[in-house]
Formats: C-alpha cells, sequence, structure tokens
DNA sequence: ATAGGGTTAG
C-alpha cells in the first residue's frame, strides 16, 4: 500500500514543519516582529494548526493589538480551551473584566469546557474590580465541575475572598487545596494581616513549611498596616536576604507613620548595603523628603534617578512635582509637572496643591481650568485643593463658588475635608458667622479637623464664645489636644479675662486635670 | 500558545 506509506511520511513532514513553522512564529513574537510573524502565518495556510493561531493572538494580546485579537479569535475555523484562555488572559491582562466576563459565559455556552487555568485567570480578573461579587458563584463552579483548586485557582480565590473582607471564604478555600505550595500560605498571611489578626499571621509564618521574600515582605507590610511598626523592623533585621519591595515597604513604613528622618536613614543603609532602589523606593524616598521639606536630600535622589537611568513614569514624575512644590520650590515643580507626558488626575492635583499651598490660588485656578479643558474630571481632591487655595488666598467668594460648582457642575458629595477647607476660609477672612452657620448646615457631625480650623479661626480673631464651642467640641472627641490648649490661652490672654470662672475654664482645668490622670498611668 | 502572593504618586 505505497499511497498510505507516502501518505503517513508527508503528514510526518508536514508535523515536522508545523512544529518549525510555530517555532519561527513564536522567535518573531518575541522579537517583538509581529508583522513578521503574521506574515508567515498568512503564508502556510496548509501548515498552521490552532497553536499558530493561538501564538498570533497571544502575540497581539503582548503588544496591545486588542482587536487585531479579536478579529482573529473570530476567524478561527477551530477553538481549543488555550484559545479562549488566552482570550481571557488577554482581556484580562487589559485590565477589562467585563470582556472577560462575557469571554468566559461565551465559552461555557459555546467553547469547550473550562479548566484550571480558565478560572485562574477569570477569578484573579475579578480582583479589585465589583466583578468580585461574582467569584463566590465561580467558586461553587469550580467545585460542581469537579476540576481541580489547584494553587493558581486557590491563591486568586483567596485573594479575591480577602477583597470581599470573607475571612471563613478564605479560611474555607485555603482548606481546600490540597497540595499547597508557597503562595497560599503566603496569601494566608496577607489575609490574616488584612483582618488584623497579626498573631494568626505570625502563627503561620512559623508553622509554615517554606517561605521566601514574598512571605518576609508581606508579614513585614502587615505589621506596618496594623501599627507595629517595631515587630516590622525587627523583621526586617533577621532577614537574610533583603530585597527592594522589603527595603521599600520599610521604608514606606517610616513615611506612613511620619518618621521621615529614619525613612531617609534607612534608605542610605540600602545604598550603601549595594541593593538597587527601583522607582517604587525612588517615589517612596521622595515622599520622605517632602514631609521633611529636605529639598537637598530630594535633589540628590532626583540625580539618583536621573543616574539610574530608571524610565520617569507618571508617577515617578507626579512624586517629584510633590516634593519640590513641599519643599518650596513651586517653579521647579511646575516645570517638572510641565514635562509629564500624559498627565493624570493625581499629576493635575498636585500641582493644583502645589499653588494651593503657596498661597496661589489664581495659579491653582488656572491649572484647574487647563486640567478641565484637557479632558481631566476633577475629584474630591482637586477641590478640596482649590478651597484650600482660596483660603490662602483670601478668596472668599471665589470659594464658595467652587465648592458649590463642586456639588452642581460635577456632582460630587462634599466630604468632611471640604468642610473644613470652608471653615477656615471663611474663619482665616473673619467671617465666622459664616463658619458657624457652615457647621450647623453639615451632612454628618464635625470631626477634629473641622472643630480645629473653627477654634483656630477663633484664636485668630480673638472669638471667646465660639471658640468656646469649638474647644467643646474637641473635647468630646479627644480629650487630650494640645492646641486646644494653647488656643484657647490665647484668646483668653487676648480678652484680658483673668479670674473669671468661666464654663471655658473649668473645661481647661477638667482637661488638665485628666490629663495628669492619664500621664500617672504610665 | 494560556495561570497564583509582596513595594510607588495627589
Amino acid at each position: 500500500m505505497p499511497e498510505l506509506r507516502t501518505f503517513a511520511v508527508c503528514r510526518q513532514i508536514s508535523t515536522l514543519s508545523t512544529i518549525n513553522l510555530n517555532k519561527t512564529i513564536n522567535s518573531f513574537i518575541a522579537n517583538g516582529n509581529l508583522k513578521e510573524a503574521r506574515k508567515l502565518f498568512d503564508q502556510s495556510p496548509h501548515l498552521r494548526n490552532v497553536v499558530s493561531w493561538n501564538s498570533i493572538i497571544a502575540g497581539y494580546f503582548r503588544y496591545s493589538c486588542i482587536q487585531q485579537a479579536e478579529y482573529l479569535f473570530d476567524e478561527m475555523p477551530h477553538r481549543d480551551v488555550v484559545s479562549w484562555n488566552t482570550m481571557l488572559s488577554g482581556y484580562r491582562n487589559a485590565n477589562n473584566p467585563e470582556k472577560v466576563y462575557n469571554c468566559f459565559l461565551h465559552m461555557n455556552r459555546y467553547g469547550g469546557r473550562p479548566n484550571e487555568l480558565t478560572f485562574a485567570v477569570a477569578i484573579s480578573s475579578f480582583l479589585h474590580k465589583d466583578f468580585k461579587h461574582l467569584v463566590p458563584q465561580l467558586h461553587g463552579l469550580v467545585l460542581s465541575l469537579g476540576i481541580s483548586l489547584n494553587v493558581f485557582v486557590g491563591s486568586a480565590l483567596m485573594r479575591v475572598y480577602i477583597d470581599l473582607n470573607d475571612y471563613k471564604g478564605l479560611a474555607r478555600v485555603f482548606d481546600e487545596i490540597l497540595v499547597k505550595d508557597v503562595t497560599p500560605w503566603n496569601v494566608l498571611i496577607l489575609g490574616y494581616m488584612k483582618f488584623g489578626c497579626t498573631s494568626e499571621a505570625q502563627r503561620a509564618f512559623d508553622m509554615m513549611p517554606m517561605r521566601n521574600t514574598f512571605t518576609w515582605s508581606t508579614l513585614i507590610n502587615g505589621y506596618i498596616e496594623n501599627n507595629k511598626l517595631n515587630e516590622a523592623r525587627s523583621l526586617f533585621d533577621k532577614m537574610s536576604e533583603k530585597d527592594v519591595v522589603s527595603w521599600t515597604a520599610m521604608i514606606r513604613g517610616y513615611v506612613q507613620y511620619g518618621n521621615f528622618m529614619e525613612a531617609l536613614k534607612l534608605f542610605k543603609v540600602m545604598l550603601s548595603s549595594g541593593a538597587r532602589p527601583n522607582h517604587f523606593t525612588f517615589s517612596t524616598v521622595l515622599d520622605a523628603c517632602a514631609g521633611n521639606s529636605a529639598v537637598l536630600v530630594g535633589n540628590q535622589v532626583h540625580a539618583c534617578i536621573l543616574k539610574s537611568g530608571f524610565p520617569l513614569d507618571v508617577v515617578l514624575l507626579t512624586s517629584l512635582v510633590d516634593m519640590y512644590a513641599k519643599c518650596g520650590d513651586i517653579d521647579i515643580a511646575f516645570c517638572i509637572f510641565e514635562s509629564i507626558p500624559e498627565r493624570n488626575l493625581v499629576a493635575w492635583n498636585s500641582i493644583i496643591g502645589g499653588y494651593a499651598r503657596h498661597g496661589l490660588p489664581e495659579r491653582a485656578m488656572q491649572e484647574f481650568e487647563r486640567m478641565v479643558k484637557s479632558g481631566i474630571r476633577p475629584d474630591e481632591i482637586t477641590f478640596i485643593n482649590l478651597v484650600y487655595a482660596c483660603g490662602h488666598g483670601g478668596l472668599v467668594e471665589e470659594g464658595e463658588r467652587i465648592f458649590n460648582s463642586m456639588v452642581t457642575d460635577y456632582s460630587l458629595k462634599a466630604e468632611m475635608e471640604h468642610y473644613a477647607c470652608m471653615v477656615d476660609l471663611y474663619g482665616k477672612a473673619g467671617q465666622l458667622e459664616k463658619a458657624e452657620r457652615l457647621i450647623e448646615g453639615m451632612p454628618f457631625k464635625p470631626d477634629v479637623v473641622v472643630w480645629g480650623a473653627l477654634l483656630g479661626a477663633c484664636g485668630l480673631h480673638s472669638c471667646l464664645e465660639l471658640g468656646e464651642i469649638a474647644a467643646n467640641g474637641i473635647y468630646t472627641l479627644e480629650n487630650d489636644h494640645p492646641a486646644v490648649y494653647s488656643v484657647l490661652s490665647k484668646i483668653y490672654g487676648d480678652k484680658g479675662v483673668c479670674s473669671d470662672i468661666t464654663g471655658l475654664e473649668k473645661l481647661m482645668k477638667n482637661w488638665r486635670a485628666r490629663k495628669q490622670k492619664a500621664g500617672s498611668w504610665i
């Protein structure tokens, strides 16, 4: 039967060539040469198989040519699970959970049976999205389809349960994973820390069979989140192989607690230890410089960034803008801001905030208008900055106009901070009655900042009656706020009231007594 | 050819 043998040989040859074809396509894609890959693909209709199709589709996704990927997927004569998974993964990486969802539904209806990978991709793409609420159903589907809960599916599920604040779900999935590697353990620690269970996290850390750098930095970061900086630091010191992430996390910890000097010190230690900072580290350190008004160190860090050759992305440039603005050099801040190619909301807020802090409301407003014109929608923080700017410039009517515009033109809700800025604005301008009326009309109970703004204004204008109300307001929230005492004594002195036993004085006496009590406790 | 954890800006 010569024909049959010939056929078999031909088949073999063509299979071999298909393998070669796919290898060549993949190497083109790896080198970023999508056009060549596609050309080869188009020229070999008789050799290509489903793997060739999948490769090209994955390649399109890798270089963000989503439409081309979709087009090719629609043209496919035959799709396998990998084809579907590639689409899901592409949509996931494009941060498009909606398309993941539709594709997943489509697959279950018309395509093949999903596998572990399908679920790992789908579940992880719903993390931190509204779609996360569908994940418990996906979990059920995994179980009912008899798909094994491997480490990938399991870890992704655990992440989402943390996101859903579902402690039980987290623990259940961890138990359901039959063969665990280090990742589910790490996620368990992450979850415990998110739920504030530091001792459980520590226990998991102690009993887990293996650890990696992820484990250590998850624990360190968890302690920082849970106000246990000392524990974080002693763990960090115990770490034998510190990597960029753990260094950055620890530095960030100090910044978070306002200990900027220690943050900068640690950064120096990091550099001398030979560890290489990345853009995460640089943003964090710039934040420390900004908090410390350390423009000289900030300059050095700036130079260090330029020398390091790291690409200056929006985040890093915004950190620089913020650092220079907070260190008093608003002109350099503006120059850097202007150099940002694609300014986003945070970048705009940062420069507007800079002008606000420098008491230049006109400049702040100019940038705001430029921002709106460029198509960026302002958010709550934009308006905090703008009202704050007006407060520093004494522009009462302008501040009112902006405050109202926020609600009517941009349908944003006025939050506590906006009210605090408005109270400050009225207070600085001496319009204390307006400030008082605003507080009364607030849809929520004033916090320390609002009362503080009022109290500060009362101190400025020596208004005893209102100052008393403000002090009382603070007192009910925080009975050992040092500012209360100093501002009240100032008003008191200004008023020349010395011997009258007023409610105010009682309050102060009371407050001092309480404070001493608290002191003797230690 | 497709998969899971830790660090960044207002």
